[in-house]
RNA sequence: GCUGGAAUCGUCUAGUGGCAAUGACAAGAGACUGUAAAUCUCUCGGCUUCGGCCUUCGUAGGUUCGAGUCCUACUUCCAGCA
């Protein structure tokens, strides 16, 4: 079981620590999209030292290419990517249900690479397998996400999503043993949560997967921010209080974070930081800017004063915007390196104002000025 | 000096009688939330009550209902010959 300790409690937030064969994670924590086991631009070094604990990379992906088997040969997902920390992997539901194309029955989903067109079938139980040969610390349950305005179709797929879970838990428990047997470490499980927008489908997600024998929770299909406030304020007290919870996918508005803190989440990933880094969006505390606008031509300012990440002790926006203009690699490095670092340090100051018992006041100050 | 060839929106470029004019780049802006994303979208002569109106293809004339496209002269550039 994922020893998981809860250190303070404030309503539905709380502040603890994962603790994982690779270390420790302090939560609530924002952890790096590391989708083809990279955090794209960044090193392990340049990650550490923004202070992540931890990133997620996606069993799709991975999947695709190298394959698992090739993971596993290099020591398992930290050691392939020389990642010296706690390590996640989505189960690719999301990904493979995002597909054109793609094939639902009970079994699983058939669906096509988007490399090569090649044919695939992924089951519940193959995605455990293909996770306990990557290797990460922190699984996801393979889950069917649906996209629909319909509560017969989100109703079905949180059905769909449940059935599989059960496979899911009983194919990680084989593996469980089996890799056990081979002296390996342990990896965990988290179920995840489904039900669109829907507070009674998100009610009965949470209530039937707290049954279940797993580590912790994963969050899903949320596609509009709006909202999930209240679903996380029906679905986070359903959940058992001593797992954690990780909510997939929101991050790149610095709000989700707060939301999702404020109400009951201890883990985050998203692709945005990074993304947006790379096409030339960076954090401020008074919102995102395009350091590609001609505006910052002679701005010799760094893109966020008093910002402690190696970009804004080092380098000016007239730089960064010239490594754009030119199209340099480095401009994207900077740029992810601060937008890592900022919504890093935004969790991480979310859980000192936690801890500290100023949250409220931390929250109404960021919010009021990013958002004004 | 002679003989060819060429001049188009910041740059290069398409266009041989119906054209505000092709494409690329540059430029200006926007989007991005469990990454098919170092990606994608829009704008890019001026004005607009969004129907149009005006001004544009080196300069000046001409032919034609109509000219970036044909003719004449001039200017500049390139090539070859002197």
């Amino acid at each position: 079981m994922l020893k998981f300790e809860i250190l303070k409690r404030e309503g539905l937030a709380r502040v603890g620590v994962i603790h994982t064969p690779h270390g420790d994670i302090k939560t609530p924590a924002f952890v790096g999209a590391a989708t083809r086991a990279t955090v794209k631009a960044l090193t392990y070094h340049e990650m550490n030292e923004l202070g992540s604990q931890a990133v997620l990379s996606n069993t799709y992906h991975l999947f695709l290419r190298p394959g698992s088997k090739l993971i596993r040969e290099g020591g398992g997902l930290a050691e392939f990517m020389s990642w010296r920390k706690p390590t996640f992997t989505d189960s690719g539901g999301f990904q493979i249900f995002s597909l054109p194309g793609v094939k639902l029955s009970e079994e699983g989903a058939t669906f096509k690479s988007h490399i090569d067109g090649s044919k695939f079938m992924m089951s519940p139980e193959l995605s455990m397998q293909t996770q306990w040969e990557i290797g990460a610390d922190i699984h996801m349950a393979f889950d069917q996400l649906a996209k629909s305005e319909s509560h017969g179709d989100m109703k079905r797929a949180m059905e769909q999503t449940h059935r599989w879970l059960e496979r899911c838990v009983a194919e990680h428990e084989r593996l469980e043993k089996e890799y056990f047997a081979k002296g390996l470490p342990e990896q965990y499980l988290y179920a995840v949560v489904q039900g669109g927008t829907f507070l009674d489908l998100r009610r009965e997600s949470a209530e039937f997967e707290s049954k279940l024998d797993v580590d912790g929770f994963g969050i899903g299909g949320v596609f509009v921010a709006e909202g999930m406030d209240e679903m996380l304020k029906t679905v986070c007290p359903i959940l058992p209080e001593e797992k954690p919870r990780h909510l997939l996918g929101m991050g790149q508005e610095p709000r989700d974070l707060f939301i999702g803190a404020e109400f009951g989440c201890d883990t985050f990933d998203c692709v945005g930081p990074t993304r947006m880094a790379r096409n030339g969006s960076l954090y401020m505390l008074d919102g995102r800017m395009n350091i590609k606008n001609a505006r910052f031509e002679h701005d010799f300012a760094p893109v966020q004063e008093g910002c402690e990440c190696e970009c804004c002790k080092n380098y000016t926006r007239a730089y960064l915007h010239h490594l754009f203009r030119v199209d340099e690699i480095t401009g994207k490095v900077l740029a992810s390196i601060h937008n890592e670092h900022f919504v890093v340090s935004v969790t991480d100051k979310i859980r000192d104002s936690l801890t500290n018992g100023d949250f409220a006041d931390y929250k109404k100050e960021f919010l009021a000025r990013y958002y004004k």
